[in-house]
DNA sequence: ACAAGTGTACCATGTGAAATAGTACAGTGT
DNA sequence: ACACTGTACTATTTCACATGGTACACTTGT
């Protein structure tokens, strides 16, 4: 279910959250499903609660989880979830350093086409089909 | 010519390295020309000599610039530019991850695809113009 | 009322990367 | 000799991350 990568760049509470956000996008933790508690995934994940609590406060500000007091933590709503524009645009920029160090590295405009386009059918098939794509030329 | 974000999450030496790949790969400096060195970049941008001089030393070991110990830093050939396999596998790991946020925030495979189409038409603009004259400053 | 579980808010500590500051040494060209 | 160049250190500071620990308020089941 989790899967942290201690050497990895991301932080694990980085981690978490990207995670439990796949969870919920993709319907594995349905709206008004518990998650585990603070203190709980911590045990789980071997790491601190600190750690797990900091994750949970993020998930909510983003609006994919709400939490009651001495109840837990909830999946949200997907309609609730909040489209931060300066995320978005942090996104992008990421985007546009990625693909500019490929290009950099050697990679011609069509070999980026076709990575791009595997790397979009993984998603197309997470999130179950939505919808079927169109070509990138 | 150089711009730096010191808020950036991308380290300094790191944004050094990518803006003189850049200016490399689009041929704005040419093979043999030299690069600023390393005290008087240091200068331009006011950071510390020892940030630019490890933005070279990377830059030296992934192939893009060669040094001469007494001359200076010079840009190498294109040709002579190594494709880390490990660092492609990592620039892919970061493509999918930032798709996926995307993903999350509720963007549509078509919007990504169209945003992507963006994105690379940018490069492929970059990648033409060829410019003459570095200007470093 | 009580206990156990929940989220939440702190504070202190350790760690590692990044950046700075400074010194020193070797090679090159004039 | 001199003024550049790259290079190699060491020491220090800063900051985010992660940890460890304590405390408090709320909810539920008993």
């Amino acid at each position: 279910m989790f899967q942290l990568d201690l050497k990895s760049r991301e932080s694990i509470y980085e981690q978490i959250i990207n995670q439990i956000k796949e969870l919920i996008v993709t319907g594995v933790l349905k709206e008004g499903e518990k998650l585990p508690s603070v203190r709980e995934l911590s045990k789980i994940l071997t790491v601190n609660p600190n750690t797990v609590q900091k994750s949970y406060r993020e998930l909510e500000r983003q609006g994919y989880v709400y939490t009651v007091a001495g109840l837990g933590c909830f999946a949200a709503s997907l309609s609730d979830i909040k489209r931060d524009e300066a995320a978005v645009q942090q996104l992008v920029e990421t985007l546009r350093s990625t693909l500019r160090q490929l290009t950099y590295l050697g990679f011609a405009a069509e070999e980026i086409r076709s990575l791009l386009n595997g790397l979009l059918r993984e998603d197309d098939q997470k999130q179950g089909e939505r919808k079927k794509g169109s070509d990138l030329s």
